[in-house]
DNA sequence: AACAACTAGACAAAGCCTTGACGACACTAT
DNA sequence: ATAGTGTCGTCAAGGCTTTGTCTAGTTGTT
């Protein structure tokens, strides 16, 4: 793609004893040769006089490093480094999530979201994305979505249509939620899926949590995504479709604003139904305006009323949840 | 100590008695025979009262001093050439350090990021996220803004310019990105912290990821944010920074679109500077647009040129990286 | 004599190497 | 809770090599 610039030519390739190495990487030499003989970390050439390690190899340990320090052990970067690292990537998350105490999202328990609020009020959002953190950890994506997410946007509208919070308030829950199921969206992705889904929202559509959402709880699930975002063209999500080739499309339509710009959208969702493939489902939700309902309708479109119905097709898929 | 150059005056090369050359570099005199007997480290002249070191020679003695001070074995310098040695002391590849404070990402190791690019080709966003995410643990928040956020951005920009993306292609990445991003602030917030920033962007302005990157790295550095997105009237912006005490409000601005869209933001940042209590910093950033740094200037925001930049003021306020 | 510099040899300190083991910590399974 | 089980940084012992310093003896200059 790039071209990657190296040293010059000509130059011999700079070896470094153990020492330096310790020096430059702030590791041990104790560590670094414990590194050595336990995973093999790097494989430094040898003359009589004892290790030489390679410019390639004092980059590695600095990575290595470097992840040690954001808390991964040396065993797990080590031996998965060279696979990849696939599974670090993937595990925590489907570890944390995979056993948590009160599975499906029946019999929800109200949660207390007031901590959440309180820390809103007081701008602090430290405080409120602990918070959400915290229940995040807890709970299932799926109660995530209707426990805590759901609630919270509607509540937020409440509130907001109250005068008891400020826009400003508002971009501060958007934001902090935003953030929480960009994190849970990655931590949920897993590597084999049965089958894949695209998500997208149709030009001039910015609502982005519906889609957001979606794609939670079908990576949760055990299929796999395409994320594409919001406010793409029509002719773009075809395209994409076809070239991820996914087993469906989740098209995200809040269908706000004005006249003119809902009935953009909404040709834009023919669109992408007339021009789809036979074989890839188009699923489309998040509105509640019977005129765009109907007009779905007459689509070959899926109508998805609320996220009970998304998770129904998910499985139809092939998720567990 | 008596007359240094035994030449005559007027001569091109001075040369320097074994005690000079001693107390010039540091080596004791001992030492700098046995190099000299043991490995020829350098071969100075002699006439009747002894050794005489050329300039060339203490040159050379101040390189494999240095070289051993930085942990280099006296044995294996002597085998390498004045070149290499020189290219061994000065050497900026190895300088990497997670922790070095100089130079946000120059010098710094070029990252291959082209498995993420081939995994976007095919639109595998299982695949991209993974390969984002390896890097993601091993870098530091610093270098994940200089060495894969900002390179892949530019890179996606290129490669749309010239055709080899699609807008949907590019659409995933910034997904991807953002989701990678809003994972990473939310573990690099801490609890206690010196400062707090806020950051926004005024309303009209939609792009996020300057002010989602600043973000990340104050929270990284152990300052306190509260996020509120993009897209804020500048009054809210003033309400939440007095509600939230913050030391700075960091404001993303591209000025990207017509001339009257770029005038409105202005004027949004003009407001925001005015009416913004004096105790209250306002740095601005992302634009390269001379007619609106020349603006900015004309208030009292500061001009935040590059991360390189807003790194500086961040450790001004108490961020440690 | 006193002094500086030299050579050659000697030597102890310090480095590096390997193997093995210990203690702190985190997880798991009763 | 408690007792296994594992991981990981560090330390120790014992052997080998490297390296800075020291000693002794010599030479030439002041």
């Amino acid at each position: 793609m790039r071209g990657v610039k190296y040293k010059k030519e000509g130059e011999k390739k700079m070896q470094y004893p153990i020492r330096a190495v310790s020096k430059l990487t702030g590791l041990s030499i104790d560590t670094l040769r414990a590194w050595e003989r336990r995973y093999q970390a790097v494989t430094p050439e040898r003359d009589v006089r004892g290790r030489l390690y390679s410019e390639a190899d004092v980059q590695k340990l600095h990575l290595l490093r470097a992840g040690v320090e954001r808390g991964h052990t040396i065993g797990r970067l080590t031996t998965l480094s060279d696979q990849e690292l696939k599974a670090l990537i993937e595990n925590p998350a489907a570890e944390v999530r995979a056993f948590n105490p009160m599975s499906g999202g029946d019999g929800q328990q109200q949660l207390n979201l007031e901590p959440v609020f309180s820390a809103i009020e007081r701008f602090d959002y430290t405080e409120a994305d602990r918070e959400l953190g915290r229940l995040a950890t807890l709970l299932s994506p799926r109660q995530l979505v209707h426990q805590v997410a759901l609630p919270l946007m509607r509540q937020t509208g409440d509130a907001w249509h109250d005068g008891k919070l400020s826009i400003a308030q508002e971009h501060l829950i958007s934001a902090l939620l935003r953030n929480l199921l960009g994190a849970v969206v990655r931590l949920s992705i897993k590597t084999d899926s049965p089958s894949k889904l695209l998500f997208s929202t149709p030009a001039g559509e910015l609502h982005e949590f519906g889609i957001l959402l979606s794609a939670m709880l079908a990576a949760s699930g055990g299929l796999g995504i395409v994320y594409l975002g919001i406010n793409l063209p029509a002719e773009e999500i075809v395209v994409a479709a076809n070239k991820s080739d996914v087993q469906a499309v989740v098209v995200g339509l809040v269908g706000a604003g004005s006249e003119k710009a809902i009935s953009k959208q909404m040709q834009q969702v023919r669109q992408v139904a007339d021009e789809l493939p036979p074989r890839t489902e188009l699923w489309i939700g998040g509105t509640q305006s019977d005129e765009i309902i109907t007009a779905i309708k007459q689509t070959r479109a899926l109508w998805l009323s609320d996220f009970d119905e998304l998770e129904k097709h998910l499985r139809r898929l092939g998720a567990r949840f």
